[in-house]
DNA sequence: TGGTTTATATAGCCTTGGCTATATATTCGG
DNA sequence: CCGAATATATAGCCAAGGCTATATAAACCA
């Protein structure tokens, strides 16, 4: 059963979205006490509307809990993958850096390439990284 | 102006199947005579009236053109769209295997990962790889 | 408190990119 | 040349992820 590689890239799409709004939760929620809609409205820059459905999405899917004054949390599940792809992220910013990509490009690139890597790939990336140090 | 990450991400990926069809059309070109939408059929892993309707779409986008006997061309804009894709896409495995990834999983992943990389990051990526050889 | 502002919800629309079922056209073998 | 097999087209459906316009709810301030 080869794996087809476009079929890989089209699931992983599926779950783009759903990995932003979890790292972004993740991240927002260590800066304020809550993170609300408003937030996440402002730092995707997509229209209020939009992000309430995705959050009723990312709710139904288990990813996070919104309480009645739009607080929102991560469920465990959530924090999981949260913390996961908030990881990834990081140790892509590295590895761009360290192959002389400038920080801004790096975190910009970053934020599209980290839902294409690999468990092996994102191994391979850290020990390469770990040797630079 | 400060360019909003998520934003990049989300018309990177509307992009993403344009690119990933001029360049499988632009490849299977090189070893057949003629491409046919069977071929994207078996190639992409989906269903055939799914070729058929983006077929339509890329010609009415200006990217390829589609003949009576389903015989499927790049246009102008389409092949060069594809031979950039392309190179993107060989570099990106040469410089993942430059960094330990086993080519199979460095050509999955780079699948995905090339519709994310900016010309900026290419450029790192290819002064790298070349500092290498 | 009451009015204004701000936040969220709801309705309704659109495109993309999937799918299945089925019709039609093309090609190929006998 | 005709019938079977193969290729393509068409119709119709679905979910995701966008949008605008508008209604409602909450918060804040005078």
């Amino acid at each position: 059963m080869r794996e087809n590689p476009y079929a890989r890239t089209r699931e992983d799409h599926r779950s783009e979205v759903a990995e932003d709004y979890v790292e972004l939760i993740y991240r927002l929620g260590r800066d304020r006490a809550e993170v609300r809609t408003a937030d996440l409205v402002e730092a995707l820059g997509v229209a209020q509307p939009t992000v309430t459905k995705t959050l009723e999405r990312l709710q139904r899917d288990g990813l996070v809990n919104v309480h009645p004054r739009r607080r929102i949390e991560l469920t465990a599940a959530g924090a999981s993958l949260a913390s996961d792809i908030s990881e990834r992220h990081v140790l892509i910013v590295k590895f761009l850096q360290a192959v002389g990509v400038p920080k801004e490009v790096a975190e910009l690139d970053a934020e599209g390439i980290e839902h294409h890597v690999s468990e092996t790939t994102q191994r391979a990336i850290a020990r390469f990284v770990r040797g630079r140090q």
